[in-house]
DNA sequence: CAACACACGTGAGCC
DNA sequence: TGGCTCACGTGTGTT
């Protein structure tokens, strides 16, 4: 994945011959930060995640957002009704001042893509298949925070056990996003050990593993 | 906006003194422009946008599919809800026809605001400080299902503590999202009670409610 | 060592 | 005047 590089900080005025360099620069880092963030939460919104580059998850989203518009037209045919629930049913037209109109609807994501092959996606399509072999991983960022990502079927008491766990290997989870719909996706964007111990992240997604093995055996 | 520079390229050889720049400039310059058209192709099935800004326009995708998502849970369970014959037993897992493959859902999008002041107080889980009230409404739907949305600040331990209430409460989560970035978010969908005692919702608010309180006074 | 993907720091243009 | 966003080129790690 992405490389890494610890930057180091002259925290005070450093050798810039100019006079803006520090303050910008810590800017641009929460900018990127964000940006950054709200990517992984775009990604733990959608389910059929075939890649973890940022292309990639933006794709996957961009194919899902129409599935989920798709659907909700069939859904919405199908119940026939006149009375529509009136909340908020927004087909797909701008209307915010918003310019540059893109007029063709059904953008294509598809990309050149050299060779022609393309990947049967054996991935979970819809119904919940339960041959989920519950896919975790762990990393960690910049020395303190832990990155994790797991993806397995979800089963009664998966939730609190996998809490119970992450708890007992003394991780305080800061930022996260725990989802269970069909599927159980737990998506750790910052957790710090409070334990002086250091946990390698092997152990942790050994324990994650075994937390839903354990479940999936029942 | 952003600002737009064409950088001016001396075509071939440049004065670089090893050997290997060239070639991955134009990878990089490519792999840029692909990630910005998935953007612009995002920003293009998105309806409701509020800035043209990147981190905005993730923001509002994931909004809008969270809308989505909720949408469609909403259309469906209308569907198969008058017609509630006997889901007595465990029928929770998703297998009609419907597809309907989410199994992720979305956290808020709020950012946090450095310092200082911009509305006291607004209700969306933006700074971090720590005065928020802790919200709860718990709804049953159907008799069977029930509806539950807590909102307040994190605290550690909050997560796990959440989760041992309702397993203690003989609920089984279903469908849910919980998501910390700022505040804690909870949202639950779709949970069952596994014991056969009835459960008033007036009964689960009060001990999510004193869960969060208990963290809120450490 | 290719190719790829990422984060970083920096200069530039808009509010 | 400064803050904010963006695109760029580059170093570095991963496949």
């Amino acid at each position: 994945m992405g490389g890494h590089q610890v930057a180091d900080k002259g925290p005070s005025g450093r050798g810039n011959r100019k006079g803006l360099p520090a303050k910008n620069l810590m800017a641009e880092r929460r900018r990127r930060k964000k940006l950054n963030d709200r990517l992984y939460m775009l990604r733990s919104v959608v389910p059929k995640i075939t890649k973890m580059d940022r292309a990639s998850i933006l794709g996957d989203a961009i194919e899902y957002l129409k599935e989920l518009l798709q659907r909700i037209n069939e859904l919405h045919s199908e119940l026939e009704g006149p009375a529509d629930g009136g909340s908020m049913g927004i087909p797909p037209q701008q209307q915010s001042g918003a310019l540059l109109s893109p007029q063709s609807f059904a953008p294509c994501v598809k990309e050149e893509c050299p060779a022609s092959s393309i990947s049967p996606l054996p991935l979970l399509p819809g119904p919940p298949t339960d041959l989920q072999p519950a896919k975790v991983e762990v990393r960690t960022r910049d020395g303190k925070g832990i990155n994790i990502h797991m993806f397995c079927a979800r089963t009664p008491g998966l939730l609190l056990s996998t809490m119970r766990a992450l708890d007992d290997l003394g991780l305080d989870v800061q930022q996260a996003v725990i989802s269970c719909f069909n599927g159980f996706v737990l998506d750790v964007f910052r957790a710090e050990q409070c334990s002086d111990a250091e946990i390698a992240p092997e152990e942790i997604k050994a324990v994650l593993l075994q937390t839903a093995g354990c479940h999936e055996a029942l």
